[in-house]
DNA sequence: GCTTGACCCTGCCCCTGGGGCAGGGTTCGA
DNA sequence: TCGAACCCTGCCCCAGGGGCAGGGTCAAGC
């Protein structure tokens, strides 16, 4: 005959859980010996066991209970099912771990995969570190406001980055401008090529680039510093 | 500015959930608007899928706590480990799939493979599912008062099943006594062929067999009805 | 015979990671 | 202007045990 710790040894599992599944019904009180120690047979060992499996596949033990005494059938098909998630779990897991180990590397993780590529590139390109921090921000921002529209101006985003050198020596000039006075002479000049660019531009296509209003708004408001005094003189120069 | 509902749904989780992180102090409150409603920033978002992922990977709470103010060293060493123990989490899970799979096809889960495999060949042999069940019980039980013995013991006892006809005959016999009337007049001659064999067989090698009257006892204990008349009376008689 | 350490008993409270619901107020689009 | 879809706080609930208290018991070694 075998004593509570020997049978929970040998299914696995603590002795608090064999208590626990005697309380949940799930497993049968066995007899007493004089002192009032419960003592199991092997078949106590076999349903332990059982109940261990199924538990241990994340399946409520309620539903164990139920299954217990199911017809060979019906616990066929519920094995069927549990085995599917079970699988879905393990590869929910190995998606996890991917991303475990992005989280090591930086920020990559945190936006979808095309604003990874393109905070990558503006990298490359020079682009400081706090505008790719508003960069970022401010894609995480129209993720969530519309996530299609997202995905659309991202592409073109990345195209014109690509392909224009005068949307890209733009874009680093309104960078480096973030530090400029208020009254440096090079905003205005900055304004007037800005806006030559955007009118060239907006012909052949209608997306609106960086200086896109709600784009500047959203991240404006997103985080402190997410704009300086020579930027807002830039804004006004260009409004006029 | 992001409401909860959209934060939530960016990061993959629900909006309780966030409010939780709340309280346990791992996401800031972000600021409230005129209404009282939660407005968050892109900071935030990228906040919450940090913790939503070393959540999913299964870290507690409390340590996700401590581990989003770590340096970057301590949190490459704790991501390293977290991994490992995903990855021992998946391997636990692969496993779990098998037995599943194996309780599927009836009791082979419930005992060590050796005893499996064992069970398989006395099946094989002709053996009666009560004398396998007792068989299973009786190893189980073994299994539990000493696995290094249950081991050596079952190699032994695999060995003559396969190697000595006379013991498998005797075996099949034993298992068709159960059945007898206890006057039964064959008993007398099985107990002395079962005599002579021991006797035979104890002088090369020192394990008895079946008849192993720990393993009996053992197993006459772990079930109702592990013993009949006619086996009461040929252990009598083999006792002479 | 006595001690010591390893077991066993019941009962109670505690934890995590949220879910659900009540009973409100707010916003937004048609 | 109205209904759906959000948002707020606060409260209780769940599984699946862990931990501890405050006992009793058993087996081995001395």
């Amino acid at each position: 005959m075998i004593t509570i710790g020997r049978l929970a040894e040998y299914a696995g599992v603590s002795v608090k859980a064999v208590r626990h599944y005697h309380e949940r019904g799930l497993l049968a009180e066995p007899g007493r010996d004089s002192s009032g120690y419960r003592r199991y047979t092997a078949q106590h060992a076999v349903d332990l066991v059982k109940i261990r499996t199924l538990a241990a596949a994340g399946v409520p033990l309620a539903r164990v209970k139920d299954l217990l005494d199911a017809d060979p059938d019906q616990l066929a098909e519920a094995i069927a099912e549990i085995d599917g998630d079970l699988r879905d779990r393990i590869e929910g897991l190995r998606r996890t771990r991917e991303q475990l180990a992005q989280l090591r590397g930086g920020e990559r993780l945190f936006v979808a995969s095309e604003v990874a590529a393109h905070l990558d590139e503006l990298r490359a390109l020079g682009a400081s570190d706090r505008q790719i921090r508003l960069e970022r921000d401010g894609w995480i921002l129209m993720h969530t406001a519309s996530p299609e529209d997202a995905a659309v101006w991202i592409t073109e985003k990345r195209e014109l980055i690509e392909g224009d050198a005068e949307f890209r020596a733009l874009y680093l000039d309104h960078d480096a401008a973030f530090g400029w006075a208020p009254d440096d002479p090079r905003l205005a000049a900055l304004a007037d090529r800005t806006r030559t660019w955007m009118a060239g531009h907006r012909s052949r296509s209608e997306p609106r680039p960086v200086q896109n209003p709600a784009i500047a708004r959203l991240a404006r408001q997103s985080q402190p510093g997410a704009t300086s005094p020579a930027w807002d003189r830039l804004a006004r120069l260009m409004q006029d």
